[in-house]
RNA sequence: GCCAGUUUAGCUCAGUGGUAGAGCAACGGUUUUGUAAACCGUCGGUCGUCGGUUCAAAUCCGACAACUGGCUCCA
């Protein structure tokens, strides 16, 4: 996109890192050509891990490819070439892009350099048109680079893609070869560390392996998680959490059904704009009939007639809480009016889109529409955000931004609903209550949702993965669509403000980002299995014990369990410890004994004997505080 | 959706045209145990699905499906 060009002056700013790592791409396509001179390059900048160059060649570059790449590249950074900078006129440009030399090693006569051509077109006229030639290699190229050759320090190709040509599914298709670069040797072999122990920790590998969910693409189809027993221990208590955050916060809880009319989402504006995110509609006939099943293969219910009516999957919930703001007459004295609710919403992703948890088709969301009037809107707001403060405080997130997407003026009445006093209003109001509260928040113009400004939190996990977690948003234009209003104190109906919000996300997200968080060691208040008591031997008098400290936690509401047979203690303990196990109890003689259990907490091994009314009672109190 | 890769037992994987394998798990038995795997045995697979080539296909070819990595950060 056009406009989302880098200017001159922000390349001047690249860092060090991005210099050695935008040379390394120039470096790689010098490679490249040495061994397919044919090959035709597109753009190749430095980027957030690395660098890449898009490619288009008849060869199939794959990974077995990179170690003659990577051999012409250690011979190109050697040799030690200067990243020579020449000013040309836009004609000698076009001529040397045209004569197949730019992005070459020398002319290619039949062989354009067709996609320099197309960057060349981008160049507004009046900005310096430049090259950087390192060896025979020339480049239109806006830089900087590094001096020579040499001082790229560390580098490996890492893996093969494919892109469009400037990112437009209508232009060819390019093979994208990504690669890194670092100052030094160290720094490379710890980003891969990094990435190493990022798959370590991968939810889907940690959750299959955990038993908290599964994915069955045939039977349920894709991106449509099923809950295990395990993973609906987590679930429940994140609810738990919730219910009682939200109910200290006077909010009401409320219940609404999984679909609903295609009038409700005309009314709120999703279709047809957001019609190619939800599923197909369901189309059956008023009156009661009993529904006509006519393409079974297809698994369509339809039935056809006059009268029939579309029912959508709800891809959002705020509809129906809207319909309940309007099921009974509002005074400003029912303001304001939290409604929550944990509601399961369906969105079509496209199939390439889907990713584990993080990326699904059903979804539960910590929803709530907040229901204010504008006096009461910053005390509402900053109530919100104190209890995302307070969250990210138990879940121990320490590093976080939320991005506050405002509107922009030429985009009032197309982007944006056209009421620009509202949004400076709520904008300003949003920006005065992030700036009192001293949070961490990038502004982003033009980018907030059509019906007002909205604050998403991105959040990183302990390996540095980025995750969108929650949404946060100011609606000052969908209520007046439903026809909310409520009486004020002057006798006038008036349109009350909504805010959007859900702290904890959807439960699927937010799971995966914990998963990956803790690397499946939950703290104890969350973790699946909290207690596992184990016997020594299975002697009736040490089983009978144990079994007795199992039904005490389970009476008050403890997820424990016991084993109880013939294994050794250190079988037991393997197995305890895989299935990160929070606390183990070791029952022996010696425990039956003195009324003790042996203490052994994953992660930290064996605490020794300790009094089991103690244990029991801390573990009681450290579930009931959330403790880290 | 598009491009590429992958798909063999519940899990991790081996098997490149000639009788489908291992470890773990599960199940049965033996073992009576003090802090990360006791021992023996048994069960388990239309090699993702469908079609083609061949005397013969997990293996070669094609289509489809699912999964994985990308497709935004642009000389």
């Amino acid at each position: 996109m056009q406009e989302d060009r880098k200017s001159l002056d922000d390349r001047q700013k690249l860092t060090d890192l991005e210099r050695i790592r935008h040379s390394c791409a120039h470096v790689l396509a010098t490679a490249i050509l040495r061994l397919w001179p044919e090959a035709q390059f597109a753009a190749g900048p430095p980027v957030e891990n690395g660098f890449y160059y898009d490619v288009e060649l008849r060869h199939r570059i794959a990974p077995e490819d990179f170690p003659a790449i990577e051999a012409e590249m250690k011979a190109e950074i050697k040799a030690n070439h200067v990243f020579e900078k020449r000013i040309v006129t836009r004609a000698q440009a076009i001529k040397d892009s045209e004569s197949g030399r730019l992005g070459g090693l020398s002319e290619r006569p039949g062989n354009p350099s067709k996609f320099k051509l197309g960057n060349l077109e981008a160049i507004p006229e009046g900005e310096p048109i430049s090259y950087y030639q390192n060896g025979d290699f020339i480049d239109l190229c806006a830089g900087p680079h590094v001096l020579r050759t040499g001082n790229i320090g560390a580098f490996k190709l890492t893996h093969v893609a494919s892109a469009y040509y400037k990112g437009d599914e209508r232009n060819p298709q390019l093979q994208r070869i990504y690669g890194t670069a670092f100052k030094t040797r160290k720094e490379l072999d710890d980003h891969f560390a990094m990435l190493e122990e990022a798959r370590r920790r991968d939810h889907r590998k940690i959750g299959a392996e955990l038993g908290l969910f599964t994915i069955d693409p045939d039977y349920t189809g894709p991106g449509l998680p099923l809950w295990l027993p395990k993973g609906g221990a987590i679930l429940e208590e994140l609810e738990k959490l919730a219910k009682e955050t939200e109910f200290a916060a006077g909010y009401v809880r409320v219940k609404t059904p999984h679909l609903a009319k295609e009038k409700m989402y005309q009314t709120s504006g999703h279709l047809p704009y957001y019609a190619e995110s939800m599923f197909p509609p369901m189309e059956l006939a008023e009156g009661g009939e009993s529904l006509k099943r006519e393409s079974a293969q297809a698994g369509s219910i339809t039935q056809r007639g006059n009268d029939s009516t579309k029912y959508y999957l709800k891809a959002m919930n705020c509809p129906h809480h809207h319909r309940i703001f309007a099921a009974e007459p509002r005074s400003y004295r029912d303001l304001p009016l939290r409604l929550a609710e944990y509601g399961t919403c369906y969105r079509y992703e496209q199939s390439g889109e889907l990713f584990g948890l993080m990326r699904v088709r059903s979804l539960n969301m910590n929803d709530a529409h907040l229901y204010c009037a504008p006096e009461q809107f910053a005390a509402e707001f900053n109530a919100v955000n104190e209890m995302y403060l307070k969250y990210f405080k138990i879940f121990g997130i320490e590093k976080y931004v939320m991005r506050f997407s405002t509107s922009a003026p030429e985009g009032l009445g197309r982007k944006y609903v056209n009421e620009p006093a509202l949004w400076k209003q709520t904008e300003d109001m949003v920006r005065g209550v992030l700036v009192d509260a001293k949070i961490n928040f990038v502004e982003v113009p033009n980018e907030a949702a059509f019906y007002g400004p909205k604050i998403d939190v991105q959040v990183w996990s302990v390996i540095g993965r980025e995750f969108t977690l929650a949404t946060n948003q100011v609606d000052f234009a969908v209520p007046k669509r439903f026809g909310l209003v409520y009486k004020d104190r002057d006798n006038v109906e008036k349109t009350p403000l909504c805010i959007h919000r859900a702290p904890l996300g959807t439960h699927e997200r937010f799971i995966g980002f914990l998963i990956e968080h803790y690397a499946g060691n939950f703290p104890l208040w969350l973790a699946p299995d909290q207690v596992r008591v184990l016997t020594i031997g299975d002697d009736p008098a040490l089983v009978s014990y144990a079994k007795g400290i199992v039904q005490e936690l389970r009476a008050s509401l403890v997820r424990a369990d016991g084993d109880f047979g013939t294994d050794k203690i250190n079988g037991k303990i393997q197995r305890a410890e895989l299935a990160k196990v929070h606390t183990m109890l070791v029952i022996g003689p010696r425990d039956l004994a003195a009324n003790a259990v042996s203490l052994r907490v994953h992660g930290q091994g064996n605490l020794g004997a300790k009094p089991k009314g103690a244990v029991i009672e801390d573990l009681l109190a450290a579930i009931k505080e959330r403790r880290a």
